[in-house]
DNA sequence: CTCTTTTTTTCGAGCTTCGAAAAAAAGAGT
DNA sequence: ACTCTTTTTTTCGAAGCTCGAAAAAAAGAG
């Protein structure tokens, strides 16, 4: 059951608070500090010179702007870069991204890779990730010992975030990430889907549109999504959950890379609309390597022509409208965005998703759903994980309590 | 955002701690109290005896065991019924129940009508609740005010629990049950879809099996489902949402009862297997007023001998297993209850519904999947009612604080 | 009748937040 | 150059809450 709440907890929530005002706007005042957060002046003020004592925070001194009001003028105070540091990492088909990012959030250093995630074994795609590392941390020269390893990747992983349960990427399975780079670095680590890190990322690029309610979609190879809910990132009971690709479309439908029938992404995942294209029967294995030249070649030749390729969109685009119907159905609907090379398709497959939605439960309100499209998903989801191992760092160092789980002392 | 937390929330939270671990526990002495909410045995002896003092808990006089123990015994505290009383309504297919339950949850009196639901004019329908409720108040002669109105209903209502969106069971839409009873009974109100009180009475009554994650299914004319992850109630962002009879399992497939094609109920709702069951065409209108006995005698043919009554079944499951799996893709598989009229013929449909989500992603771990049943959906839905409602009254009227809503005042 | 055990209450200490007042730091006006 | 006004930030005392330790209460055991 959910426990009663302690004293010491209301300092440790409220510091918490604090920290993710300025981290959301930036360079607040302490007033502003206040306005958001609701506590007062009084309490503001003290939090925040605690968080300055302990290097958490800092003062902004060059007031650039000449402060136009009358009265004091406002003290920024913005997170300080020195802070801490975190590592952020990427893995997906054959390319390995890592970063070391400091409490702001800039990138202090990088690394990129070229594995053959598909055929290494186990052993050496974890001895990858750990040279890559490795190589990050020993470049800072004796700099502080990051805070945080975060590892997106394509796929699912548990509940807990510390095992990669499986992934396209790899034949491998059950592959416990967090606790191998845990053993190896002495380093807090989460395994992190990242279709879920894009949305996170979308709320902290447009909180305008994204808020509450969204659905970011990926449209590439496979087909993946990540589902805020109520302001909350949903996952599922024991994985990263919100497989949306894998609902299933058509009961015994086309060969899916999962190897049921009839998924979504049997049908929207750029090797389905191949596959389709070429008119290569449905039931046959999946392919691989089909490169993003290819895709914009077929979606020319769709836009240009009635033929196989306009109907492998067809069908794309209705797998998609049907699969958002469905899940209209249990969530309600909400505004769409579309990641990733698939999204630079998405003029010839909107009508077709906007009709199927129609033909649904979830179309009671077809009009009022919206959809954007970002066409680079790679920097979507480093951001993503890059606001989301801060956000642990916010709460684990700076605002500790009985619910951090963080091996890690206090930096005050 | 979420706001900062003030120091008199501090003791309302907690407030409404220890009245939640009375509700859950029954009778427990202040120590088990302390154990259950983490909370010291001196905060829990001052928050107690407030309680008390206002008349919300009382304690339990006659030791009915002689305490086995040694030292002294130990205090039950109980839940004062006197404290306040409740109205909860009913309302389904030409049937409306209301009841008056008192603050410990038990019945006080209880009222019975038939109206033509599908018939009635809106004023009329709204007519006949407002009269049950009056009944119930007036025989109580001069008793305290109920403290708040809740009503369940088959269908879709708002998110914030005021507005019956849609019902198959009146063509009224947009009907603000909420707004209506409050103004004319000046009690708070709230209006809650079936499905959910009956996952959320699941709760209440089995703790042990329904805790965190778990399906309540209800196969009845119509299908639908109360959904309850991570401890919490799922609705919908705008509406009480979890339609799992209306995902789509064919698309462009069978007739629905809510005008789409294809839905889950299109094959699974009593009307649907009535329909193929009689091999009268998937896309005819769905019939009305198909009785309980005449499935059962469908039920008894599907299992004595092959023919179109066991397709229709067939047919039901396979839709069934394979919304289940759809839904698993999504939030991982969950313990499921079958609740309603179809759950006595669920020893039919299991094969196929097992067979289905073993086609489907959700399939990962089909096995591990538990199935249960309930026969009787009524008494489910007014304990969840019940439940849900005491709990508003538990948080607004005895640990009151900026959260709450309530127009009425404090009973102390 | 006293001792032991367990539960409950009491009491002072230590936090935290809040409101009011004071202090600080600027621009506006003369 | 000086004072007045405005706004932000800090300081300080008051009030409230939870906690641990100790005391009180209420039974059974011997």
């Amino acid at each position: 059951m959910s426990v009663g709440i302690r004293h010491d907890d209301l300092r440790r929530r409220n510091r918490a608070m604090v920290i993710a005002a300025v981290r959301r706007t930036g360079q607040p005042s302490r007033t502003e500090i206040a306005a958001a957060t609701g506590l007062s002046h009084s309490t503001i003020s003290a939090i925040s010179s605690d968080l300055i004592a302990e290097g958490c925070l800092v003062q902004v001194k060059g007031a650039e702007t000449p402060s136009l009001k009358r009265g004091r003028p406002q003290i920024a105070l913005t997170l300080n870069p020195a802070a801490g540091t975190i590592l952020v990492i990427g893995l997906s088909l054959n390319f390995l991204s890592a970063a070391l990012v400091d409490y702001a959030g800039n990138v202090v250093s990088e690394q990129r890779r070229k594995p053959s995630t598909t055929t290494l074994p186990k052993a050496e795609l974890v001895a990858e990730l750990v040279a890559s590392v490795r190589q990050l941390i020993a470049a800072q020269r004796g700099g502080p010992r990051p805070l945080r390893i975060i590892l997106a990747i394509q796929g699912i992983t548990d509940a807990g975030a510390r095992t990669l349960l499986w992934s396209p990427i790899t034949p491998h399975v059950d592959i416990p990430f967090a606790d191998l780079l845990e053993r190896e670095f002495a380093i807090p680590a989460t395994v992190e889907n990242d279709c879920n890190m894009m949305a996170v990322a979308l709320r902290w690029r447009d909180p305008e549109r994204y808020r509450d309610d969204f659905i970011a979609i990926l449209l590439s190879h496979g087909i993946g999504m990540g589902l805020v809910l109520k302001g909350e990132l949903f996952t599922g009971t024991q994985s990263s959950g919100g497989e949306f690709g894998h609902m299933t479309h058509q009961p015994d439908g086309a060969l899916c890379r999962c190897g049921r029938r009839g998924c979504v992404e049997a049908y929207a995942g750029n090797y389905a609309i191949w596959r389709n294209a070429r008119r290569i029967p449905e039931d046959s294995e999946p392919q691989d390597g089909i490169e993003e030249p290819d895709m914009q070649a077929l979606a020319a030749r769709a836009r240009a022509t009635e033929g196989p390729e306009r109907d492998a969109y067809r069908k794309a685009g209705t797998a998609i409208g049907f699969g958002l119907g469905s899940l209209f159905a249990l969530v309600d609907p909400a505004p769409v965005a579309f990641v990733g090379g698939g999204a630079a398709a998405f003029d010839i497959l909107e009508p077709h998703i906007r009709a199927a939605i129609a033909r649904t439960a979830g179309g009671r309100h077809s009009d009022a759903i919206s959809f954007d499209t970002v066409s680079d998903e790679l920097p979507l989801i480093r951001q993503g994980c890059t606001m989301r191992a801060l956000t642990f760092v916010d709460q684990e160092i700076f605002a500790p309590g009985a619910a951090a789980p963080s091996q890690v002392g206090n930096v005050a």
